[in-house]
DNA sequence: TATTTTTTTGATCGAATGGACAATTATTTA
DNA sequence: TAAATAATTGTCCATTCGATCAAAAAAATA
């Protein structure tokens, strides 16, 4: 019987909740949380759907799991920036690691965005609190900075929007991207990103 | 019986569609195609299920329908930038079009969005076609205007991008937005985003 | 007003889907 | 190896949902 309260798990229950941790990601990304079916889950992963059912007691279950590893994830490179460092390069430095999990976390991004997109229903506690402080922390650290004329005066909370929304955009839009670029190699569209937001925040940044 | 190819309509059948499509746009910017049901919509319009599938014949043809009347209006204000103009101002003013839309449409926005970041299966052929024709033909337009060195040398396809995804940020993510700006006033958030993006496009722009 | 056409709806169907459960099989433990 | 525990699966159920259809009601037309 599965516990509740359980700390320690068979190595069978590990590697089949992992098992079924990413073949959910895959199939949530893709299809959202109504659209995806245990089924899809299940064939993706090679388990049966009453043996996925083992594991979790309820779809909505895997789906909380996943979104949950998923976030303390998304919030780290942000924790990153560091008040030591030099301003500029630290910021643009969030921007890369921004933009290189757009390339290697599209899945992830993308069901992330659709749990904001139709309102956070499982995720609104996160919203409110761990992202937030972190966000507030830095949009202080930004201020100060500010204040201290070693970065332009900005809004420091649009700022980060403004990063979170340009770089992930290249993962949750992609299907627009390639669409409208010509469907031109993956490799170069990052790389012609990631120039094009490093001079854009350089010049924003940069300007007294 | 609804004729295909009929070019007129009844008043009743003009006043209906329109009831279905705007209720429809509401459930489906809620909930995504999936997650909508007809008798959410049938509900939202006060109308019966089967009645509604007197004028659509499917859960689908009503979704079409709502997204490709969006799809236009989403369009125009791109094709309004004009070569006549002052680049920069010509821009700018874009910028702001764009982000009046995410405030007062944001149903559309979130509805497109979820279209796109789901794969795009009914908008596909309208994103290689209509869109990308716009798109590619002000690209020319902004590479001119680089090469006459009255903006900054910048990727206008990315460009293009930054400016959708920083503006429609505000529509499709307001739940994140106001949670993370302690629910402050609708109103002020928008004149705020607008004196940053402004503020960040000119920098952009105007370096050389 | 009588007739035809359009619109509306209650009842219902079939497929899809989340989930339950008992029986079976595999694994661990004594 | 025997007993106990964990893991797996086939089968089934209840609900939801898109869609159908015939009959009734309303509106338009003659």
């Amino acid at each position: 019987m599965k516990e509740i309260t359980q700390t320690k798990q068979t190595r069978i229950q590990r590697e089949k909740r992992l098992l079924i941790q990413r073949a959910a990601l895959e199939v949530f990304s893709e299809f959202g949380l109504r659209g995806a079916t245990l089924d899809k889950i299940a064939q993706t992963c090679g388990l049966t759907k009453p043996n996925i059912l083992y594991y979790y007691a309820s779809k909505d279950e895997i789906y909380t799991e996943v979104l949950k590893s998923l976030l303390e994830e998304w919030i780290r490179p942000l924790k990153d920036i560091s008040e030591q460092g030099d301003p500029l390069t630290e910021i643009l430095q969030y921007v890369q690691k921004k933009l290189i999990m757009s390339k290697t976390r599209k899945q992830e991004s993308k069901l992330f965005a659709t749990e904001i997109l139709h309102g956070a229903p499982l995720t609104q506690n996160i919203l409110a609190g761990s992202l937030k402080e972190t966000v507030d922390e830095k949009v202080k650290l930004f201020d100060k900075w500010i204040s201290e004329e070693r970065i332009a005066p900005v809004d420091p909370y649009h700022l980060i929007f403004s990063i979170w929304s340009m770089t992930q955009h290249y993962a949750d839009f992609d299907i627009q991207v390639h669409s409208l670029l010509n469907h031109k190699n993956h490799a170069t569209i990052f790389k012609d990103a990631e120039h094009f937001l490093l001079t854009f925040f350089s010049r924003c940044l940069t300007r007294d």
